[in-house]
DNA sequence: ACCAGTAGATAGTAACACTGAATAGCGGAC
DNA sequence: GTCCGCTATTCAGTGTTACTATCTACTGGT
């Protein structure tokens, strides 16, 4: 990956895993899998995991195991209360920073 | 500063003070001031020096001292080829994660 | 003599994404 | 019946980054 889209992903990629569970449920590998399908193609499970765990810890997210067909058990999150008032305010920062970006971007500085 | 913003700033920051010596060169001091002018009023001194050093290193910049009326003498940055370069990088990098999020945003996950 | 404003530097900290590897369960091919 | 591939999770170690807090240094005004 770019050196420099992986630095833009701190702070964002959390946002970005918190929006997907905004629409439903969903387990990590599968988490993974949207966001390759989403084009971040270079974003490999274990970063994923690691956001998980994060989101998981600042209760952000209700989990629970549910047992695959295949391999071992999934754990499934749920966006709880705390998880959208977070979400919330991930949108209202970014937005901030676009609007700012924009100016910048228009050439006047 | 809120957490959230921190974070997303990193690998952004570097970019912002980039696109605004793409305008005119500038020091330090004076970066700073802009950068709160245009809506960053919690980013401060120490954090815009780190920048400039790391982009100086990187030689993305020239840098020329030029002595002040008042106080020590200034470090004036100017970018250069390679600064554009990585400017213009930036610009698709920022491109990119703005469309992703923007379909993230609307909804459709 | 002191202070405020200008100007820069730096050591230490916390957070984050990435790398690479390991573990574990299941199905099918051979 | 053993190996391979796919599913699924975990974890230790690394590098980069922005922030905090503090320090130095120069000038002008009171």
């Amino acid at each position: 990956m770019g050196r420099q889209m992986t630095e833009m992903l701190k702070g964002v990629l959390e946002g970005i895993v918190l929006a997907i569970l905004s629409g439903q449920p969903a387990y990590g590998y599968e988490i993974t899998a949207r966001l390759r399908a989403r084009g971040f193609t270079d974003i490999v499970e274990g970063t994923v995991y690691a956001v998980l765990v994060r989101i998981e810890q600042k209760g952000l997210v209700d989990v629970t195991k549910v047992p695959s067909e295949k391999g071992p058990p999934r754990k499934v999150y749920t966006l709880n209360d705390r998880g959208r008032t977070d979400l919330d305010e991930f949108w209202r920062t970014w937005g901030f920073l676009e609007e700012r970006l924009e100016q910048l971007k228009q050439g006047d500085n």
